[in-house]
DNA sequence: GAGAAAATTTGTAATAATTACAATTTTTCA
DNA sequence: TGAAAAATTGTAATTATTACAAATTTTCTC
């Protein structure tokens, strides 16, 4: 569906950066941080400001138009993909795996009286590709 | 277990601030942060300095004997409880409440290659108390 | 138990993400 | 087209967290 009818639908307003910013964060798999989000849209919008990201996400995650990850203790990061999954969070190299998750909830049950509207499921390790650098290192300098 | 015998098990030396800081987390239910825990114990411990504590509840999570949970945006919370149990977090009053899950592994298993150490279930929304004063406050002053 | 060495704590200063806010710019709509 | 409303921008403020060196505490040996 087209960008501009999604903000329509929402009653958000169209605008330059808020058109860029969920543009890039449909077509992105990463889950960038607000200054991610800054860097690469930047030359595109060029008097675009970080205070405008930070404003837009936020405005886009009231709306349900996009989910706001906890997941990384340094920053918030921002993920376009609204249906239910999980998220890995490699702990080495930062890196943000989507995790399919059939039996997730998608939230707007009742869990003991309280109204749950958001379900985070977090996965925290190393993933394969830190694993396997693991082991080429041990083998080049063993101990 | 006497909490000295916790620390000595895990190799790490002992010390009125982390006898302290254990002692407290392990009797608490209410996921303090960082300034929660200065706040408890400064009377107690009158030298204690916040960067103790975030040096301390850093060691503590290194050596599993507590969780940080990221579920509050603005800091994080420790947990003394380290059985495997979900979050729930009250958007309106910040309250943090824990979620029983059987279900819910531990980590240490394997997710598409990548190595789990980690489980964090976080529920958002709001809590039974903050649902009943939202009703209140809408009978008195109806729109 | 005294005293040296090692480990830990402490306070201050630095860092970095996020927010507040007022001025400017853009968008909307008559 | 032009005024009113909405949104953006840049700067400054806020706040959680980290870095680091000096001071203190703990440990260990004699």
């Amino acid at each position: 569906m087209d960008v501009r009818q999604k903000l329509k639908d929402c009653g958000i307003g169209i605008t330059k950066p808020r058109v860029a910013i969920l543009e890039y964060l449909m077509k992105q798999c990463t889950h960038p941080t607000v200054d991610d989000i800054y860097q690469a849209l930047v030359s595109e919008v060029p008097t675009l400001s970080r205070t405008t990201v930070y404003n837009v996400v936020k405005l886009f995650a009231e709306h349900g138009l996009v989910n706001t990850l906890g997941i990384d203790d340094r920053n918030v990061c921002v993920d376009g993909d609204t249906t239910p999954h999980g998220h890995f969070f490699c702990k080495e190299c930062g890196r943000i795996i989507d995790v399919p998750l059939t039996e997730l909830s998608a939230g707007g049950f009742d869990c003991d009286g309280n109204m749950v509207t958001e379900v985070h499921l977090y996965y925290k390790g190393v993933c394969s590709e830190c694993m396997s650098k693991r082991e080429t290192d041990e083998s080049r300098s063993p101990r």
